[in-house]
RNA sequence: GCCGCGUUGGUCAAGGGGUUAAGACGCAUCCCUUUCACGGAUGAAUCACGGGUUCGAUUCCCGUACGCGGUACCA
């Protein structure tokens, strides 16, 4: 019997999500759910100073937005919990009192200041950032460089202090990535890391390792950012729970900017103008708004396929999946090395191919949303409906719904009268004045008659019928651009079409 | 500086010892459309560079360059 696939994404609770985090919680979820395993959030708020009100309940709400909906979390709780580790603090002094005992870590006393002075001692032009390992540790206020008697003495008396893992001296360490294979490291050239704070916390670096055993997680996907301090954590394994039982490692590339260098920020968003977090996320300090995905008009379902194919794919050409494709589609080995920079402009691609997947009766919600949000009612859903068949090729975010439709709904507030006045004379008026005449008894109201009687009118009148469609479209719409006129006539019905062309003709704006 | 990870068109990328080096986005042109879009078609890369190995390398090996990440009592 194979073990149950368990994951974890495991974010700070810092600010708004944003598209790395997201990716690495989808394809962690992916991976459970291919496997039948479970997808766990599990909070990492272990650095106080850092804590924002409102970003789990952030995370929690775009997971949701998104269909990654965690087996276990702090908000569904579960077997393993708590599942945010300030709740867990009690835990970790447990194992790093372990590491003392045994020799794999030690306690340190040295303050920020005393840190901070070793670091400019040592600090030189080719060594920039002096590490606290084995050839400083010695000269620092710690276990190992003090007496039996002095140690005693500092703990009696509750001198602040940390527990740092003792790199050792000469020792290779692999790593075996499911998507880089093995790499190597020399723990002489490693620091000793920081394993509880004075404060009691675990750093990230015990944190993960005990958690992810406490939690039976399977396997480990994070991002590259983390690959730097992997031989830490399968040192803690092998110290403390045995690397039989430690989890296989994946680290996914960087998502990075459009341009220049760099991985993606939430400066970026702002600087660029385009959505970085999954949603809009209001920094309660600054009270500025970083704009999300879902408030630009996404659709989650064209979120995560974007994602999803942002340092990934099958092999074949396919592009568009849905979350249940991408269930049976992923695979880990398939996910790129390199990181992939950020293109907005396939984003958008991505959304209009999803505003096409969708059915017109599904749309009707969002696109209501949207014109709500605008200030526009819609009174019933159902004349939503042709509105939407009509413009959905032409629209890439939700926005454009608004911005293509308003005017079934409103009559345009002014008319770009430079684009028809040189041509307008006193005939195509009279023209209009019998159209509407004509309009006024057309047993059926369609494109197809409103077009064929326009038609005949302007043969009769010896009128290019294409220079009047241009007129008509001013009136119906106020701008030159959009859907075909007729079609427009016919879902605008005929009392308010005769109104808008009435309305121009008698505004005496063209004479 | 040191350590790690990378490097196929502007971007995302397929491929992998012998190919006309897929496809998508974007761009350009054309067709469709008496508007604008959608849609369709066409066009643009010798695979960072230098050495090997080989009959033959974009594909394997080694260097170099460049990019990214890490180098916190942040994650």
């Amino acid at each position: 019997m194979e073990k149950k696939i368990r994951v974890r994404f495991a974010p700070s609770p810092t600010g708004g999500l944003h598209l790395g985090g997201v990716r690495t919680a989808l394809y962690n979820f992916l991976f459970a759910k291919q496997h039948g395993g479970d997808f766990i959030l599990r909070i990492e708020d272990t650095d106080q100073s850092r804590y924002v009100p409102g970003a789990e309940e952030y995370i929690n709400e775009s997971l949701k937005w998104c269909g990654l909906e965690p087996d276990e979390s702090p908000l569904k709780g579960g077997p393993l919990g708590p599942y945010r580790q300030s709740e867990r603090k009690s835990i970790y002094r447990e194992y790093a009192d372990q590491l003392v005992k045994s020799g794999k870590a030690y306690y340190a006393f040295d303050s920020p200041e005393e840190l901070e002075t070793m670091r400019s001692k040592y600090r030189t032009a080719d060594n920039p950032s002096p590490q606290y390992d084995r050839r400083t540790r010695e000269h620092m206020r710690n276990t190992l460089s003090l007496t039996f008697e002095e140690t005693e003495r500092l703990m009696a008396g509750n001198t602040a202090h940390v527990i740092r893992i003792k790199m050792p001296d000469k020792e290779i360490v692999y790593l075996q990535d499911m998507i880089r294979g093995e790499v190597i490291f020399d723990t002489s050239l490693l620091d000793d890391k920081v394993l509880l704070k004075a404060d009691g916390m675990p750093t990230y670096h015990l944190a993960v390792v005990v958690d992810d055993y406490l939690m039976k997680i399977t396997h480990a996907f994070r991002g590259e950012e983390w690959l730097p301090s992997a031989p830490v954590h399968v040192l803690l394994w092998r110290y403390l729970f045995g690397e039989d039982l430690m989890p296989e490692w994946a680290h996914f590339p960087l998502i990075l900017k459009p341009d220049g260098n760099g991985k993606l920020s939430k400066r970026d968003s702002a600087r660029l103008g385009i959505p970085i977090f999954a949603m809009d996320w209001k920094d309660p300090a600054t009270g500025q708004t970083i704009t999300g995905f879902r408030e630009s008009g996404f659709l989650p379902q064209a979120f995560v396929n974007m994602l999803a194919v942002l340092g990934w794919n099958d092999g074949t050409e396919q592009e568009l999946y849905s979350l249940d494709d991408l269930v049976d589609k992923f695979s880990i080995d398939r996910v790129h090395k390199a990181g992939a920079r950020f293109n907005y402009e396939k984003a958008k691609w991505f959304n209009h191919e999803w505003i096409k997947r969708f059915s017109t009766h599904a749309l009707v919600p969002f696109v209501k949303k949207v014109f709500e949000e605008n200030n526009l009612r819609v009174a019933n859903d159902a004349s939503l409906i042709p509105v939407i068949s009509l413009i959905r090729d032409r629209c890439s975010l939700l926005g454009d719904f608004y911005i293509q439709g308003k005017f079934f709904f409103t009559a345009p507030q002014q008319w770009d009268l430079n684009a028809i006045r040189s041509k307008w004379n006193g005939q195509k008026a009279d023209f209009f004045k019998e159209y509407i005449e004509i309009l006024d008894k057309i047993p059926e109201w369609n494109a197809a008659s409103l077009e064929s009687a326009f038609k005949a009118i302007a043969a009769e009148k010896n009128i290019k019928a294409g220079e009047l469609q241009l007129p008509l479209r001013i009136m119906l719409v106020g701008e030159k651009s959009g859907p075909p006129v007729f079609e427009i006539a016919a879902i605008l019905g005929s009392a308010e079409t005769i109104k808008r062309i009435r309305s121009l003709i008698n505004s005496g704006s063209l004479q």
